[in-house]
DNA sequence: CGACGATTTGACAATGATCAAGATGTGTGG
DNA sequence: CCACACATCTTGATCATTGTCAAATCGTCG
């Protein structure tokens, strides 16, 4: 999926250059909701979260994304940034202007088809977002956030892993739209019962499944 | 946002023709969550609703959609569709084939944006339905609901108007991941605040907000 | 009218939020 | 390398919210 993998220096040359290879340190800000920069980003190390804001001020993380995602991509609607972007690691992105990205889109098509499935993986998540993360117990939903965290752990190092590497509490819960508390007590519990045990490594755990 | 509405009968005569006006009754199935059929659906007159169903058999719904509503569109990546579609009205959609979309596409380029338009409109949805619909108490998420539905009810008739059409509290619960009954509770607290108020059309509710 | 489905209400149990305190971890400077 | 300071995580106690089961009411349609 990594959206550039494709292209020679060659393709790129001609082109005046609004691309940007980037690195923040960890929890740094990339742009805020409602930014309105038209520029997209693309990750090549490390992980990022979206946050969306409510008017009563009230926060949720709506994405999770790592290497290989583009993300920011309602700019080449010309929209403002719909949520905050904020690194959870050190990170390296490539960003790059809209016009740029609309022009390399223009000389090469199937980068058009390429961004689409981009988006739509966008969607799909979202929906998982929706069906998974957000609706039954926050038991269930801790469970279905975990293996998701397994998934992402998975594709990220191609071997189908057994591990989890936690984010903080805060944000785990802020994920699953809970309390650090109430995350916290459920983790517990699943260590009790012996479905996850903590490694040497304090924010790896592993996974003794039989999933839900 | 209706996606032919510009297409004069010459663009479309010389095309074979996979595309077909159809006609459903209420709570009729147009596809179910899996089904590969290769087709996008454009919505003409009428409400749908989109469920996601997971492993275990618990439901929520995903998505409302009314007139001018393109969806299925997982379709145009060639990928099973991800949601169960059921008509809430009676409906009038257009089906067409993802080939002859494509083809279209080719054509009349701008026809490309507008489905973009519609992708992101999606996902800009999906994003609304995990910040506000699925995170907090049922209280705010019924509050966030119903001035959703008002806006829906405003840009369908153009008017800004004050009312809220109510669908079945079985479909509100699952648009909210709670139960009928907890939903029905927070709508009769509604109803003794004057928050709402019951028309002659009992489907129909007015709204004295300060929304907040 | 009568029957069926949808909605409302009640009672109770389960779940989750919140506030507070303690424990554990982490990073920094001496 | 240790010690202290700060952040994060855990746990307890209590209270509020929500889910569940059951019964009653309301509405609609034949």
């Amino acid at each position: 999926m990594m959206l550039f993998s494709e292209l020679k220096d060659s393709d790129i040359d001609h082109i005046l250059k609004p691309i940007n290879n980037l690195r923040y340190a960890e929890n740094a800000l990339l742009y805020s909701q409602g930014d309105q920069e038209n520029k997209v980003y693309s990750i090549r190390k490390g992980y990022i979260k979206l946050i969306q804001t409510q008017s009563n001020g009230s926060l949720r993380i709506v994405r999770l994304l790592g290497p290989g995602a583009l993300f920011g991509i309602e700019a080449l609607l010309d929209k403002p940034h719909r949520h905050t972007a904020i690194s959870l690691q050190e990170l390296d992105v490539c960003r790059i202007n809209t016009a740029t990205l609309k022009q390399l889109e223009r000389e090469k098509p199937w980068l058009n088809d390429k961004i689409l499935s981009h988006w739509e993986q966008h969607l799909s998540t979202a929906d998982r977002w929706i069906s998974e993360l957000s609706s039954g117990s926050v038991r269930s939903r801790s469970l279905k956030l975990l293996t998701y965290l397994k998934e992402v752990e998975t594709d990220r190092n191609g071997i189908e892993t057994n591990t989890v590497r936690f984010f903080s509490h805060e944000d785990m819960a802020s994920i699953l739209g809970t309390s650090r508390e109430t995350f916290s007590r459920t983790v517990s519990e699943l260590k009790d019962k012996g479905i996850l045990i903590q490694t040497n490594d304090k924010h790896i755990y592993q996974f003794s499944l039989p999933i839900e």
